[in-house]
RNA sequence: GCCCGUGUGGUGGAAUGGUAGACACUACAGACUUAAAAUCUGUUGUCGGUAACGACGUGGGGGUUCAAGUCCCUCCACGGGCACCA
């Protein structure tokens, strides 16, 4: 498809590969402890069999860094590896009788190959899968330590079962109602579960999310969200029975709790103690609960699920209210597993209180009364805003913040209630019944009862010879592996058959890469581990601001309160790249085509096997199913490698999804041989014409308008390190685009400044090196530089005078735009004022009598005021 | 419902409060070619005008300012996240 009179790729890009590989300090960060470190790290893949293209942009935006800080000086860790262990290989295992291991480490071979083709700068030394005995070794230790920490515990469960994938899953890892990766409706079972003690560290995690700025606000707030902290007032009640027998005491947790005198009624969840207990006697409320339990928990339900409740008789007091009882219902949007399961309900200043009192009758009284002037039409909704405290005895006067405050000091000196705080985290359960994972080094002993394993029994392997003919747990299975001695008593015990949910693997295997192939990889090495920590670019997918980047944070502080490290967070700069998309094609008979099943002509899409037209859709994130995908590996065949690299940072800025075309890939891939031309071409003139000529460095030699343009090359492709550090690549491209259009046109003055121009190729041939490596090691070697690029310095432009012999001063009328004059950079405003006002197009704007004002912003503007 | 984004030509997108549309794509024209492709050179926000030029123009409305895509208020549309969290 592409001729050979262009740029050849295909040799080129392997001939670079190879030296780059054998050449020592090419990829590898130099022990050089007088430089500043720089930790580049992607999230890693799950070795799946293909690199996606979306994998593509993301290691690009890494290797991009990577190779500018390099080229900056930085001592740079750049690595990769594989987060190998998960479902989908025991499906695969199951689908086509292969097994897990075999399939992951196949995968692996073949995925690294993909990779090998962009010639992305990693540490291949150092690459390893979370699958490798060595590494689960380490991580059982890590739980065993844990454990000692008390921060792993068991315990008797509800939990999330997944039906299709035979496994529980994490909360995090439920949504709208249903497992993450099978998208079945998860089902509520009762299991004795192995848990992470997360919310131990619940207020450290909300508190130095603050001190995360490196972080994008959004990943913030929503870890914030999901942590969820709040603060108010425990409040006891005692229940009585219409009798005036005392059933019991109920405890409500409110966060307004300045409300307390505007309350009306008191919610408790179905699966209240108390409501279990009336349930007992009473078929109806057995009946409500059982009805409760049946509903959905799908998001579009929740919307449309009406707020029911069932008056139970029983009445609630409590000292603050006096004599006044508050009827007790059942409530079904009471939620048990937050707060005490039981809530007080102040209808005119909360939405849901509101509609249930208005579905029961219940009273709707006013306690915060709002400034003057805006009127409450409780017949109408809640009011939720701030104002004044009415009808709330020693409450009445204050505003609703001190409200607050008072009526929680109040309630704690007489005892009735007690300040308190609740997070909405759970703990992290971590058990699978899987195979394909760490297994977790736990012992059961009749005698004993669980006891962890001894610590040179390190690693529990994962036995090779199981099946998968069956649904469940392989390992549960298996004749012998189970079958051990208990390491306190000696009795036979059976081992621990769950394995780790893979998200402890991804939360440590950061720390994993900064020790090199020579330590002792059994232990942490910590002088390389801080030398190296934390990550000061993490790039990877919005997708994970919650479940792997609160477990990373998790898991470095509980190491670091184990002993282990030295450190409270561990990624001080967070990038989230946006999706690769593709617009979809289908068929007039319902069939999603793929793009190469369709040809364009005369702007219409067509079916290439029957000349259809084709609807074209809007563009949408890459997908299987809708066929809307490109391969990473066909397009580097085609186009070659640094066409991808380009193309996949060009049009839109990386934060953002991008639109996969042919027309950007093949504009890249022209791009790519105009510059080779202008090498080309230039060294053709060059070996005709070289005699002396002035460097470029002394632009004073240059005529005028060549100077002119030198400077303006020179200015753009100075901003490239400026954008870099601030992940602007599109702009950086362009400015890489405005350079060379610019070197073209000079080119057919350059005879006698050749040996400048190539001064300035070489230039522009190094800040565009991160981006398209291959192009730029081999256009560098053409250009006679002796050092390979890759070990070349970022140039200093600093020392160019970079700044424009003459500035456009735009000339404005009113503030509009009407001329523009060539000045110099320092006139005066009153030799510009004078010039302007001669010019036609501004004179007739301006009255006799002269403008009011003039406003001059020195080499920018000059605006009459009339 | 709440929180966070985003809104600029035919398209992707640029613009420290200071010449809106950089750069790229598409389209069109010219050069080269027997021809096509590729390449090179132009043009390409809209309306009016042969042109010079003029008017309009950054989702809508209002405001601050000599000057607003940018700041403030308000409304609309789209996208994402959370969702009965007391």
């Amino acid at each position: 498809m592409k001729t050979s009179a262009n740029y050849n790729f295909q040799a080129t890009e392997k001939k670079w590969q190879q030296v780059w590989r054998q050449s020592v300090c090419a990829n590898k960060p130099v022990a050089a402890a007088a430089k500043e470190k720089c930790y580049v790290l992607e999230m890693f893949m799950y070795p799946s069999g293909r690199v996606h293209i979306g994998h593509v942009r993301n290691f690009m935006i890494g290797d991009v860094i990577a190779r500018f800080k390099k080229a900056k000086g930085f001592d740079v860790l750049h690595p990769v590896g594989w987060d190998a262990f998960g479902l989908p290989a025991e499906n695969a295992a199951l689908a086509n009788a292969v097994h897990p291991k075999d399939w992951t480490y196949e995968n692996i071979s073949l995925m690294r190959k993909q990779l090998e083709l962009f010639g992305f700068s990693y540490d291949w030394d150092r690459e390893f899968a979370t699958c490798d005995e060595n590494y689960y070794a380490v991580q059982q230790k890590i739980f065993l330590d844990m454990y000692k920490k008390g921060l792993v515990y068991r315990k008797e469960s509800m939990v999330n079962w997944d039906p299709v994938d035979n496994c529980v899953l994490a909360n995090e890892q439920v949504i709208d109602g249903r497992g993450w990766r099978s998208g079945a409706i998860v089902e509520s079972r009762q299991l004795s579960q192995w848990f992470f003690k997360i919310t131990a560290y619940a207020n450290e995690l909300l508190k130095s999310l603050k001190s995360l700025e490196g972080w994008p606000e959004k990943v913030r707030a929503m870890q914030e969200r999901w942590i969820g902290h709040s603060r108010g007032l425990m409040l006891r009640f005692e229940a009585k029975d219409k009798d005036g027998q005392s059933l019991q005491d109920l405890s409500v947790y409110s966060t307004r709790p300045e409300t307390i005198f505007g309350a009306s009624f008191l919610a408790i969840s179905a699966q209240h103690p108390l409501a279990q207990k009336l349930a007992k006697t009473s078929s109806a409320i057995a009946e409500f609960i059982n009805s409760c339990s049946k509903n959905s928990v799908t998001t579009e339900d929740m919307d449309k699920m009406e707020k029911l409740g069932i008056d139970t008789g029983v009445q609630a007091f409590c000292s603050l209210l006096g004599d006044r009882a508050l009827p007790v219902y059942i409530a079904n949007f009471v939620l048990q597993t937050y707060g005490t399961g039981a809530i007080f309900g102040t209808p005119a200043h909360d939405t849901r209180d509101w509609d249930f009192a208005k579905k029961y009758g219940l009273p709707i009284k006013l306690v915060i009364k709002p400034s003057a002037g805006n009127d409450v039409n409780l017949q109408a909704g809640s009011y939720l805003g701030n104002g004044t405290m009415i009808d709330s005895e020693f409450l009445n006067g204050k505003t609703a913040p001190e409200a607050k405050e008072c009526i929680i000091e109040h309630c704690e000196k007489t005892g009735v209630g007690k300040a308190s705080e609740f997070y909405r985290l759970r703990d992290w359960g971590i058990s699978r019944q899987r195979y394909w994972g760490c297994p977790i080094p736990m012992i059961h002993c009749q005698k004993c009862g669980v006891v962890p394993a001894n610590e040179k029994d390190l690693p529990i392997a994962l036995p090779v010879d199981v099946t998968f003919n069956q649904p469940g747990n392989p390992l549960d299975r298996h004749p012998t592996w189970s079958k051990t001695k208990c390491p306190s008593c000696g009795a036979p015990a059976h081992r621990e058959t769950d394995t780790m949910d893979t998200f402890v693997d991804s939360s440590w295997y950061f720390i994993r890469f900064c020790q090199d192939g020579a330590s002792d990889l059994g232990k942490f090495d910590r002088k390389q581990i801080e030398r190296w920590l934390p990550v000061d670019f993490y790039i990877g997918g919005i997708e994970h601001a919650i479940l792997h980047l609160l477990y990373a944070r998790f898991f470095t502080k509980a190491l670091r309160d184990c002993g282990y490290i030295n450190l409270n967070e561990p990624f001080s700069a967070l990038f989230t790249q946006g999706m690769v998309c593709h617009k979809t094609f289908k068929h007039k008979d319902g069939r999603w085509l793929a793009p190469d099943e369709i040809e364009s002509k005369k702007g219409e899409a067509i079916c290439k096997a029957d000349g259809t037209v084709v609807d074209v859709g809007r563009s949408e994130k890459m997908s299987k199913s809708k066929k809307n995908v490109v391969s990473p590996d066909e397009m580097v065949r085609i186009y070659g490698a640094d066409s991808v690299r380009m193309f996949v940072l060009s049009d839109s800025p990386v934060d953002k999804d991008m639109e996969w075309s042919d027309e950007g890939i093949t504009g890249c891939w022209r791009f790519i041989n105009r510059f080779w031309r202008l090498v080309v071409m230039f060294g053709e003139k060059y070996s005709q014409t070289k005699k002396a000529s002035p460097s470029f460095i002394q632009l004073d030699c240059l005529k005028h308008e060549t100077k002119a343009d030198f400077k303006r090359v020179l200015r753009s492709i100075s901003q490239i390190g400026g954008l870099y550090e601030v992940f602007q690549f599109n702009r950086a491209i362009a400015a890489v685009h405005d350079a060379v259009n610019v070197m073209y046109d000079l080119l057919n003055h350059v005879e006698s400044y050749s040996d400048a121009f190539r001064d300035l190729l070489l230039l522009t041939n190094v800040v565009m090196a991160p981006i398209t490596p291959h192009l730029s090691e081999e256009v560098n070697q053409k250009l006679g530089n002796p050092k390979m690029l890759s070990e070349t310095c970022w140039p200093d432009f600093g020392r160019y005078e970079l700044k424009q012999e003459m500035v456009t001063i735009a000339v404005q009328v009113n503030g509009k735009l009407r001329a523009t004059l060539e000045a110099l950079p320092d006139a005066m405003q009153s030799e510009l004022e004078h010039a302007a006002r001669n010019i036609n197009a501004v004179k007739k704007y301006i009255p006799a009598g002269g403008a009011k004002k003039v406003i001059f912003v020195p080499g920018k503007i000059i605006n009459f005021v009339v």
